[in-house]
RNA sequence: GCGGAAGUAGCUCACCUGGUAGAGCGGCAGCUUCCCAAGCUGCAGGUAGCGGGUUCGAGUCCCGUCUUCCGCUCCA
């Protein structure tokens, strides 16, 4: 990361925090790691993300509509949908060089070059052996295969290892007020992703909306993911919030429905106006074990290019699985006539694209867009300012109003026009202070409109309109001003 | 988890080799009536992250701990 860059990350972690839009969690006992709370603008700000979001993929969609699934799932969703035993993986550390080692990798990586000495029999052996202790989930075992073979890290060449420690990616908790929590029937997770809550209900959603396909679910909603590092500001976090949809399309019509749905994301995003030059899809090559294709739209945040959207097809393995795992029908009958035979196409599991954005990443992606630092000096005087460029309709405030002075009823006519407006979108009324500072107070957070008051207001009911961008002034008709916000975030 | 750096007012920082904490900005109350911040007056706000130790005395030295940042490591 480039020295300006890391300052320019800097300088906006701090005005979040200093303007209310982001702080860490529960600061007045320091903080809890990779945690954050949005504050009274970064509130409005996400809530207006994710009115945008929802908007576009249900409102405006003829065939997606939205849910709105819990938290809490049955233990054995994520037994289907591979999290539990997929993502539970042993690790260890060599003390010297430092480096972290997937346990199995490492064993494995051993047992390779045995049989690359012709080892065969012995490999075969040391693997069966860590295959039980994975099982069993014994760790100890699996350690003294490391000690008893003499194991060594490639890199410093000893086998002085750290104890094997287990990363667990979800978060568990009991369920149930008595319950002990050495018993593992009583344990659920807090879900990692939301889209299995959507997979459960495929057909409830299916047969109570008469859906046909190809259809859409969406749904917006925490998600919680323990990981080994989480830093970055919000970008990674313990606890986040993902606004996803799944796509559920005919078997063999997933690399059109692919294809189409990175387009649409992606005009979706540059939608809100930031240049195309700070997006890029990024195919991925190694592929999750639920995927045949899959892809990411990356933002050119202060730290570089970055996940912020991932597009996946996700084939049929999350529906098949969960038929198979709940023993329950999980298919669609396609009543379209196929062209062969002349007959209804009939039942099959539908092939699903997930489309799966990070809420709080593309709230950091507006915020990093959004932020500038402008140098308004002149050889007289210098002069600068911090502005928040917010596309007008995800600004946290959209219109400030503001007496030109505390009195000759000015603060009366301004209020009138808070009354006016406030029922409509979120207004903010000031008369403290020069009005220099106040519409640079107004600035750094990012409201699109100020309207000032003054005297010639009690002649003509005409107000000056103040844009955040240009700086630029104009004299409106009071009654102009809710049409000119309206339209600017419709 | 490892290594490095840091934690003093809401923010940015100062206090040099230990002697009971200071500035600017910001905030609040006024003055100014002024359409683009940094005019004037006054006020509020800190047990120096937390805990322990050394010392007559610790923001300052030592240890621990928490948090943050940078670099590794992991990332479905």
């Amino acid at each position: 990361m480039a020295t300006t860059d890391t300052n320019k990350f800097q300088s906006i972690i701090s005005h979040c925090k200093e303007y209310g839009f982001v702080f860490p969690s529960s600061e007045i006992y320091d903080g809890l790691q990779a945690v954050y709370d949005y504050g009274q603008w970064g509130s409005e700000l996400k809530k207006n993300i994710k009115d945008y979001w929802w908007r576009s993929m249900t409102q405006l969609q003829d065939n997606i509509v939205g849910i709105d699934a819990a938290i809490f799932m049955h233990p054995t969703t994520w037994k289907a949908s591979g999290h539990v035993d997929g993502f539970n993986d042993p690790m260890i550390d060599n003390k010297d060089s430092k480096k972290r080692y997937r346990v199995d990798h490492l064993i494995e990586s051993h047992t390779d070059q045995l049989k690359a000495d012709g080892k065969e029999a012995e490999a075969d052996a040391i693997i069966s052996q860590m295959e039980k202790a994975d099982a069993a989930g014994d760790l100890a075992a699996l350690k003294q295969i490391i000690d008893d073979n003499k194991i060594k890290c490639g890199i410093s060449g000893t086998a002085n290892w750290t104890d094997i420690r287990q990363f667990n990616l979800m978060f568990s908790t009991e369920f149930g007020s008595t319950v002990s929590s050495e018993d593992e029937n009583n344990k659920v997770y807090l879900r990692p992703e939301t889209a299995q809550g959507i997979f459960v209900n495929f057909l409830n959603v299916q047969k109570t909306g008469r859906m046909k396909i190809p259809f859409g679910i969406a749904q917006i909603g925490k998600a919680f993911r323990n990981e080994i590092v989480a830093r970055q500001f919000i970008f990674r976090m313990r606890e986040f919030e993902q606004m996803e949809m799944q796509f559920f399309i005919k078997p063999g019509t997933q690399k059109e429905w692919y294809e189409y749905w990175k387009q649409a994301r992606l005009k979706w995003h540059l939608e809100l106006g930031v240049p195309q030059t700070e997006y890029r899809f990024h195919d991925h090559v190694k592929l999750a074990h639920y995927a045949d294709a899959a892809c990411d739209i990356e933002y050119n945040f202060p730290m570089g290019f970055k996940e912020l959207e991932g597009i996946h097809s996700r084939t049929d393995f999350d529906l098949r699985n969960h038929q198979e795992y709940s023993k329950k029908k999980l298919q669609y009958f396609d009543n379209d006539i196929d062209p062969e035979t002349g007959k209804p196409v009939g039942n099959y599991i539908p092939y699903v694209i997930e489309t799966s954005i990070g809420l709080d990443r593309m709230f950091l992606s507006m915020i990093c867009a959004a932020y500038t630092e402008e140098d308004l000096g002149t050889p007289e005087k210098p002069d600068s300012r911090v502005v928040l460029k917010f596309p007008a309709k995800l600004a946290p405030i959209k219109l400030a109003v503001f007496p030109l002075t505390k009195k000759d009823g000015l603060p009366e006519i301004a209020q009138e026009i808070m009354t006016a407006h406030r029922g409509d979108f979120k207004c903010f009324y000031e008369e403290k202070d020069t009005i220099g500072k106040r519409y640079r107070r107004m600035d750094a957070l990012g409201v699109p409109f100020c309207i000032t008051v003054d005297h010639q207001t009690k002649e003509d009911n005409t107000v000056t309109v103040r844009y955040r961008d240009t700086m630029q002034q104009e004299r409106i008709h009071i009654d102009q001003i809710g049409d000119l916000v309206k339209k600017a975030i419709q």
